[in-house]
Parts: structure tokens; C-alpha cells; sequence
DNA sequence: GTGATGACGATAT
DNA sequence: TATATCGCCATCA
């Protein structure tokens, strides 16, 4: 197995039941070269007793991929909900991401480390122009 | 070695 | 808002 599926597959099994992640998401986090379809094709070279929850990994409107109705039924029956258009709410759902300090034990380097500080403040003049 | 492919995503129209 | 296009890159035949 190649050494950027096996990191896939370890961020993917982070994901806790009742949450979901993009294929974009995971891409980010493994790092480049890694891209989203890179992510996909993993997932569709799973077998079927895979212990990686597969299923949590869906595209950036929040839809599914796959074809049937099995991945859909998999995430109803770990709490997930869809809406008339078949999408789920990234917001509600989403998976914040691995703790930081995970990231760095298993050899990850997360590209946007945790900012502790606070963010410039807005400048005080509002209409200047 | 070379070319086709895909469970994607961002952008353009 | 919806459809079309293009970029992406490890795999696979």
C-alpha cells in the first residue's frame, strides 16, 4: 500500500461517528501532492470489511459521491441529516479536524498551526473616502 | 514508459 | 442558481 493511501486512511479513521468530512478536507490535511480526487480514489479501493469509516467522507457541497443509497444510509444511522436536496450542513455536522498535537505525532504537517493570537483589529475610521 | 482515469474542487459562463 | 470547463496527480492497464 502506498505510503500517501496509508495516511489517508489513518485521517479518515479520526473521523468520529456522527460527523463528516470532505474529500478536500482530507486532502489538506495529508498535504500536497495530495489532491481531492487523490482522496476519492482511496476511498473507492477500500474492501468491503474496511475498519475505515468510509462513509464519512463526502464532497464540499456536503452531498454524497458514491451511487446508491447505502453511503446516505450509513450516515442516517450514525445521526446525520440531509435536506430536501440530499446535502448535509458542513456546518453542523463537519469535522473540526485532528487536535494539533496528533497531527505532529503522526508525522503531519498541518499548514495552518492554532493561532492563539488575536487578529489585527479594524481600523476605527469608517468613512474616510 | 505512456496514456487514460477518477467516490474532487474552484472558477467561469 | 445551474451547467460547463479546467486543473489537479497518484494509480492502473
Amino acid at each position: 500500500m502506498s505510503d500517501m493511501r496509508s495516511r489517508i486512511y489513518l485521517l479518515v479513521k479520526q473521523i468520529p461517528a456522527g460527523r463528516v468530512a470532505t474529500y478536500g478536507q482530507i486532502a489538506r490535511l495529508v498535504g500536497p501532492p495530495c489532491d481531492a480526487r487523490e482522496v476519492g480514489s482511496a476511498m473507492a479501493a477500500l474492501g468491503p470489511n474496511t475498519d475505515v469509516p468510509w462513509q464519512r467522507v463526502i464532497n464540499s457541497q456536503g452531498g454524497i459521491s458514491t451511487r446508491g443509497y447505502r453511503q446516505r444510509a450509513l450516515l442516517e444511522a450514525e445521526g446525520i441529516e440531509f435536506n430536501e436536496k440530499s446535502l448535509t450542513n458542513l456546518k453542523r455536522f463537519g469535522w473540526k479536524g485532528p487536535e494539533f498535537a496528533w497531527l505532529v505525532e503522526n508525522g503531519f504537517t498541518p499548514l495552518a498551526p492554532p493561532e492563539e493570537e488575536e487578529p489585527p483589529p479594524p481600523p476605527e475610521q469608517l468613512s474616510l473616502l
